[in-house]
DNA sequence: AATATAATTTAGGTATTCCTAAATTATTCT
DNA sequence: AGAATAATTTAGGAATACCTAAATTATATT
């Protein structure tokens, strides 16, 4: 029998797909932290879900876990379930990029396929959520993103914000008040690689800003020629 | 402290609400019926919950439930939650009135008050569902409403469709099949008590219809002078 | 009023998902 | 290499929401 998709479940997979993006096993104790529970639980879910029939972890004791193409699957659904979500949130109830996280977190458990098909229909199948993450397509296929992160440029580069890896509130408030928006043109002045700051234009501000690392490490670009 | 409304009591509030809308208790049976689950199991939350501070229900053994006034208001709550999202889900996804159910049944426990809000004021406050079921104010009053069966109609009489008491996919299926929608203008021909059958005029319609009591006491109207 | 029937409750379990504390294993540092 | 530290797992337990079977209580029938 195939094991019954549950919140929590759902959750996990979604979590470990995005540990595992870089291509490493996501370890027992990020886990733990991003679901904000006892590693010793995760250690018990993981050990379940690697066990079910079929696999949906592949799993070796204190080496972390990677999703089996079964629990990829089920992690993109949710993901897709996800931003979908998120796009309509802003584009019909006039949510704002800062809002949309917490009430998308609840809604991609409960609705149905149908439900999904609407909306994707209704905004014309959009592959990117307001925070410009990419949505994966009806039959699963997650679009590239080819941005790097701020933090990785050098001085006198011109780049156009594509993606911004954020949902709690402040932090993407923070962004808007600086302008540092999806498709925000951006020059970089100064970059100093050992303290870690960079100066910024942002087109149509009137002064540059600095940015610390926990900016530029989560604003993501793509480089103008 | 407060009693965590799980998705599992939400329904157990809500369908004692509609159980007991007349006045008399829900039954322990009628209730195991209403939601799916065995007798022996309401058995356990009904006394879970009269004991819950506050209580949320009035409970006395073998004599059913009612709701306090606590229970009554969280009841209410979900109920308002349901009622909006299917209009909404009518007005802005093109669900048709026989497909909105299953899906507000489980949106109804994760949607926040801020998206509760944004829906109602999107649609201009409601104060019916597509069933024509009205939906509790904002501040959780339910509004009147006056219409009676069918089947209480004499014979002669004119109405008009302001509420369905129907959830299954196909009784509203067959009842837009027959014209039976809210604001259809019906007029009753021949009305026999004895075996419970009515024949009915729906303006705009060719042929009269003979409807039994499955439809005639699930069809609300409301005389016209 | 006694008995049969129906409704309800109690008793004893299961599955899920989380917890803390203690034990184990792996990694890092000297 | 051995010791200290950090990560992980195991053990034992709690809460929630169901279940079935058996016992009890209420209601209806004769
Ligand atoms: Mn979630
Ligand atoms: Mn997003
Ligand atoms: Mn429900
Ligand atoms: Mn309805």
């Amino acid at each position: 029998m195939e094991q019954t998709l549950t919140f929590s479940i759902q959750d996990y997979l979604k979590n470990i797909y995005e540990l595992t993006d870089s291509g490493e096993p996501a370890t027992t104790t990020a886990l733990a932290e991003r679901l904000g529970i006892a590693p010793a639980s995760v250690t018990g879910m993981v050990q379940k879900l690697s066990t079910a029939k079929p696999p949906l972890l592949k799993y070796r004791k204190h080496q972390g876990v990677m999703l089996t193409n079964e629990g990829q699957r089920a992690a993109l659904e949710v993901i897709r379930h996800h931003r979908l979500l998120e796009a309509w949130l802003v584009k019909t109830l006039g949510y704002s990029w800062d809002e949309v996280h917490n009430e998308a977190e609840k809604l991609e458990h409960v609705i149905s396929e149908d439900f999904e098909k609407r909306i994707a229909a209704a905004m014309g199948n959009p592959e990117r959520d307001p925070h410009g993450e990419p949505i994966p397509s009806e039959d699963l296929v997650m679009p590239d993103d080819e941005s790097v992160a701020l933090v990785n440029l050098e001085s006198k580069q011109e780049a156009v914000v594509c993606r911004v890896e954020a949902q709690d509130t402040d932090l993407l408030k923070h962004l808007e008040g600086l302008g540092l928006v999806i498709g925000a043109h951006v020059k970089t002045l100064e970059v100093s690689r050992y303290d870690q700051v960079m100066q910024l234009q942002v087109r149509g501000r009137k002064e540059a800003v600095v940015l610390g690392p926990a900016v530029t490490s989560r604003v993501y670009v793509e480089v103008v020629a």
